[in-house]
DNA sequence: CTAGGATCCTGTCAGC
DNA sequence: TGCTGACAGGATCCTA
């Protein structure tokens, strides 16, 4: 799943449920998905930082949850809370052959489940949690990002796709898949621009649009078993509701009629309209007298 | 340092 | 039916 919003919605909405509760006993049903030794506690806070989730305890050790791509958190006691990857787990019977790690509070059981195990729990020092290598290697999120900044990282990664850039955490955290492709297309920014093509206007188009995008995901409320449920006890996703190109190949632009395109970059299904996102490739550095640099360095 | 590709893992779907 | 390859809301590691 889960991209910042994702995240951001699993962190408000279990903070209800388990802040203050008390964990007491740790079940790791798969070895890879849970790193270090088992711990317990009491809840005293849950952070975020770019799409990592951290569950602070209150004897000095915290538990990092990572859900990567197919994590999910789905609380059970009095009532059930599920967010994160959406998928039947959110409404079924746990556990099943998809729960990784269950944590297990004195009023209610938390199943981290995680079909490909690419997520993880992992056990660090409350007070090292900023040296963890994924967060200490972390960039701003967007609304704490100036634009020039955005355009200085774009510059020295030139010769990248555009969408390669925004994606990798230590340029610009919160954004993944979905949320990359969303502010490309309310940027006007082709995907596969070379990142060092953009102009200062167009990083600070981007910034905006990346923030908006991940604003409005948070106040629709995230990926939860609340919105994955419909009125006619069908199944949706959320994102359908607000998002313009993803999985929208084939449908048409809401601005200009044109068909969005699903296109490859950087080995990541990318979407786009090809009329609204224009492909302008300038090269970086123009190379001076080509021809005569060519016979130069053959001799 | 950057850029590109492989890799971790399970499940689903299209095509033969 | 069964097989095969492609692909999936992420990030790291390896090579050039």
């Amino acid at each position: 799943m889960p991209e910042l919003p994702e995240v951001e919605t699993v962190r408000r909405g279990l903070k209800g449920f388990i802040l203050g509760a008390k964990l007491k006993r740790v079940e790791v049903l798969c070895e890879k998905s849970f790193i270090g030794e088992p711990v317990c506690g009491r809840v005293v806070d849950i952070r975020r930082f770019g799409k990592a989730l951290v569950i602070d305890l209150e004897n000095g050790f915290s538990l990092m949850v990572h859900l990567r791509m197919t994590g999910q958190l789905i609380y059970d006691g009095a009532e059930r809370y599920a967010a994160g990857h959406p998928s039947e787990n959110f409404v079924s019977e746990l556990p099943n052959g998809q729960t990784r790690v269950i944590l297990k509070f004195d009023k209610g059981e938390l199943f981290f489940n995680d079909q490909r195990k690419f997520g993880f729990i992992k056990v660090l020092k409350t007070a090292e949690v900023r040296k963890e290598a994924f967060i200490r290697k972390l960039a701003k999120e967007p609304w704490e990002m100036k634009a020039e900044e955005l355009y200085d990282k774009l510059q020295r990664r030139g010769r990248s796709a555009a969408k390669v850039v925004i994606l990798d955490q230590t340029v610009i955290s919160g954004l993944g898949n979905i949320y990359a492709d969303e502010a490309l297309y309310l940027a006007g920014v082709h995907p596969a621009r070379k990142a060092g093509s953009l102009s200062l206007e167009e990083a600070s188009d981007l910034l905006a649009a990346a923030c908006r995008v991940m604003e409005k995901s948070i106040e629709a409320g995230g990926s939860t078993m609340r919105n994955y449920v419909q009125a006619d006890g069908s199944r949706g996703n959320y994102l359908d509701l607000f998002v313009k190109v993803y999985h929208r190949e084939g449908q048409l632009c809401e601005k200009c009629g044109t068909e969005i395109e699903k296109i490859r970059v950087g080995g990541r299904g990318t979407h786009f309209c090809p009329k609204c996102q224009k492909l302008i490739s300038t090269p970086v550095k123009p190379v001076e007298n080509p021809v005569e640099n060519f016979e130069r360095k053959k001799s």
